[in-house]
RNA sequence: GUCCCUAUCGUCUAGCCCGGUCUAGGACAUUGGAUUUUCAUUCCAAGAACCGGGGUUCGAAUCCCCGUGGGGACGCCA
């Protein structure tokens, strides 16, 4: 079908990979998703000669990490390349005679310039309606130092890979009669054009710049976000189902996409929606596979010992927030050396007499020959009730005892698992230490 | 400065195209309660918005105009 959607995402290597660029490729590639349509991508490498390969892969890298797949471009190749712009001088040359022959091309200083039409264009785009506005200026195509110029590059590359739709970000859109003059003087079909609203900074003024935090993708791989969080999350940033959902599955979207649901302002970034966001997704992964990823977030060596981390792992997957803060939330249950933690220890002193409390529990563990956290538990409950304390004043300073910390997971599985010889020893160390 | 886009709770948004069903819905965040065992969980509740002014109309968050605010583009950057 010659009617079949072809879309791409062409960024220019520059070292990070913005969140902004992010979404525009998210988009793009849920659009050939959702019509079944070919995503294609393009590097638009014109002028950045040091370290692309590095650049790249960083670009690369980050895409794969969300799931963007391409259909076409670096490493899958495909039947319209190449895929860089720096490797299309001569494509370049042959557009410029078509221009040159049609007296639109002109030389001046050096360097080629575009003869625009001087008539209004009239943008059909798909998100803001009709937007017309004039090009009053002739404008460069070529620089003096012999190299295409992106408004040229970006429509040529576009015209030679077919592509039926053109989503990109809003700060294009008063580019865009520069290229429909482009598209006409070519006499190629035009493609359908989506703008789509900018991501701005979380406070002050402007767009999000790569300095603002929560601004690179990079940012998200190295504190273990989840990618499918990420990629929910910049879904609703701009666009929306039309319903109250907010945590979907991908599939879902995808079935959902379309540009009637695009939003035309801009939206403000907010890194707490996004932690929102990823801390849902956390929790609604399968017991194996957040087992699999909470491991990794730990630089510990489980052999030997997968079951028991398992086990610890299953216990505290609802208490999870997200997996950079995952490893110092658990990291006592293997490690009998944790601190305990000054802001935690001052909340427990603060109120009765921690100490006889444990000086209390640790006489009921001496008394039972097997551990059982549930029993020990009960016990705990009887002596408060006999003495007429609240079991906070038991439980609280057990804890900490036992993990260093506040919170965590619920305490009797805590406790079974632990077991009850280290169960002991920690609170003869909590006895010394905190005394 | 010129041009273009945009405008609903603090934030993301639904509703607007096809005026009445809107005492404007949801989510994040905030605040207060509950889970008489911690807690970062869970549950419940509360506060919180149609930018201003003119029209059109019996009736406007919804349509029109003007202001104002926000954003963007005006490069031999992409």
């Amino acid at each position: 079908m010659s009617d079949k959607v072809r879309v791409r995402f062409a960024p220019s290597p520059t070292g990070f990979f913005h969140i902004g660029s992010a979404r525009t490729a998210l988009f793009n590639w849920l659009y050939a998703k959702h019509t079944g349509g070919t995503f294609v991508l393009r590097i638009e490498d014109t002028d950045g000669e040091r370290n692309r390969e590095e650049y790249l892969n960083i670009l690369k890298n980050g895409m794969r990490w969300l799931g963007l797949d391409w259909d076409e471009g670096p490493d899958v190749g495909g039947d319209y390349g190449p895929y860089f712009q720096s490797q299309r001088e001569n494509i370049y040359l042959e557009f410029l005679e078509i221009l040159r022959k049609k007296g639109r091309a002109y030389d001046k200083d050096g360097a080629v310039f575009f003869k625009v039409s001087g008539e209004k264009q009239i943008l059909h785009d798909a998100v803001y309606g009709d937007v017309a506005r004039i090009e009053e200026k002739d404008f460069p195509i070529f620089r003096s130092n012999g190299t295409p110029v992106f408004h040229f590059v970006n429509v040529v590359d576009d015209i030679c890979m077919k592509i039926t739709d053109v989503i990109r970000g809003q700060d294009h859109l008063t580019n865009t009669n520069k290229h429909i003059e482009l598209f006409k003087a070519f006499d190629a079909p035009m493609p359908q054009f989506a703008h789509i609203p900018l991501i701005l900074k979380s406070e002050g003024q402007g767009k999000m710049s790569k300095r603002d935090r929560g601004a690179l993708i990079e940012e998200y791989q190295a504190k273990n976000f989840l990618p499918e969080a990420v990629r929910n999350y910049l879904c609703m940033l701009g666009w929306n189902p039309k319903n109250d959902k907010e945590i979907m599955d991908i599939g879902e979207i995808i079935k959902l996409f379309d540009f009637h649901g695009i939003v035309k302002s801009n939206a403000r970034f907010d890194e707490r929606k996004m932690a929102h966001f990823n801390t849902e997704h956390l929790r609604a992964l399968p017991a194996d596979k957040f087992c699999e990823l909470a491991a990794a977030s730990m630089k510990r060596d489980f052999t030997g010992m997968e079951e028991y981390a398992n086990k610890v792992f299953a216990l505290c997957q609802p208490k999870a927030l997200n997996l950079e803060a995952f490893p110092s939330m658990v990291d006592f249950f293997f490690d009998d050396s944790y601190a305990f933690d000054p802001v935690a220890k001052e909340k427990v002193f603060k109120k009765g007499d921690p100490i006889a409390r444990l000086v209390e529990i640790r006489e009921m563990l001496k008394s039972e020959s097997n551990f059982d956290g549930q029993a020990l538990h009960d016990k705990i409950c009887e002596a408060a009730e006999s003495k007429g304390l609240k079991l906070a004043e038991y439980f609280s300073p057990l804890r900490l005892a036992v993990s260093g910390l506040a919170g965590g997971p619920d305490m009797v599985p805590m406790l079974d698992l632990l077991g009850g010889g280290r169960v002991s020893k920690r609170i003869d160390r909590a006895l010394s230490e905190l005394s």
